[in-house]
DNA sequence: CCGATTGGTTTCATTTTGCAACCGTTTGGA
DNA sequence: TCCAAACGGTTGCAAAATGAAACCAATCGG
């Protein structure tokens, strides 16, 4: 079987202390994200999932279990039928800063200059404004103004 | 070797018209995210990054390879020395948004309650508020009040 | 009742990743 | 000056992840 863990990411984290690296531990592949992507525009079963992203259908079954098991999917009944559909819970739905950010560095970064690529609009049509990182006072913050606070680490002197 | 090609992320992207899926191409694995988020938090050199990460080393050079290659960081000189260094170029920078991102993701989902981990904070001490994407009147946003507007996609019908 | 669809599973080949050893070039002392 | 350590990799090999394709049982639609 391919995969086929569940609970934690495996063992370990691969960095215990950082957010971001867990966060990348749980949806850090190349196909978990598309399938939270693609949930988040309304796909539902296995194959909507599968023709949207077009992954492998033994992959795309270890990515749905996983997704899953970490709590950002849940299987439920289809109202009328006997199909498992997959629905985001509210973690999952909570990835949607995440995917906005990404969505929004790749318009800037990763297009040239009027290729065509998807928009995200609100219920008006309009195209959801640049998330930008601020202080409480609205100053916008950047890599050169912040700074990561680590916790104690864990005391390792064993004696 | 290990990797090696320059220039775009291969042949070809995984969904050429969505931002959200070439960000992953260019990022969207284990080590790329957290090299770029350890260069924000100070890292140059090859054994800074080596050492944060804990990746193998031929990952390692393959991946600041890649990312230089990606126009994500660039090789710059050391003032003082013959040594290599590397630093963010602006659009590596620019990704601060989906690390924050996914920084508060996990600090809100992949953590139990008063496990440690490390914080944001800008010049003053202070935490980054949580990044939530708004309209334009500054409604908050979810996946369920936005949509995607997908463009008008290759006509294939060759005839 | 028949054929298509759904939601997988299995097998096998290919790719990616990780580990560990090795290497040439500085760098830092004694 | 010479030695040792550190730096920035490279190489070979084993293990793990991924992908393509075939296969399958259980519906679903007519």
């Amino acid at each position: 079987m391919t995969g086929g863990d569940t609970g934690g990411p495996g063992p370990a984290w691969t960095d215990p202390g950082c957010p971001v690296a867990r966060t990348a531990d749980l949806v850090g592949d190349r196909w978990s994200l598309l399938v939270v992507r693609d949930a988040m525009d309304g796909a539902r079963s296995f194959t909507d999932f599968q023709r949207r992203t077009g992954i492998a259908r033994n992959i795309l079954t270890d990515r749905l279990r996983r997704l899953t098991a970490h709590g950002l999917l849940t299987q439920v009944e289809a109202p009328s039928g006997r199909r498992r559909l997959y629905a985001l819970t509210e973690a999952g739905k909570d990835l949607f800063a995440v995917i906005v950010a990404m969505r929004q560095w790749g318009e800037r970064h990763a297009f040239d200059a009027g290729e065509p690529h998807s928009v995200l609009v609100d219920g008006h049509g309009a195209r959801v404004p640049d998330l930008v990182p601020a202080a409480a006072d609205g100053t916008p913050l950047t890599s050169d103004t912040t700074s990561v606070r680590r916790p104690r680490p864990p005391d390792v002197t064993a004696s």
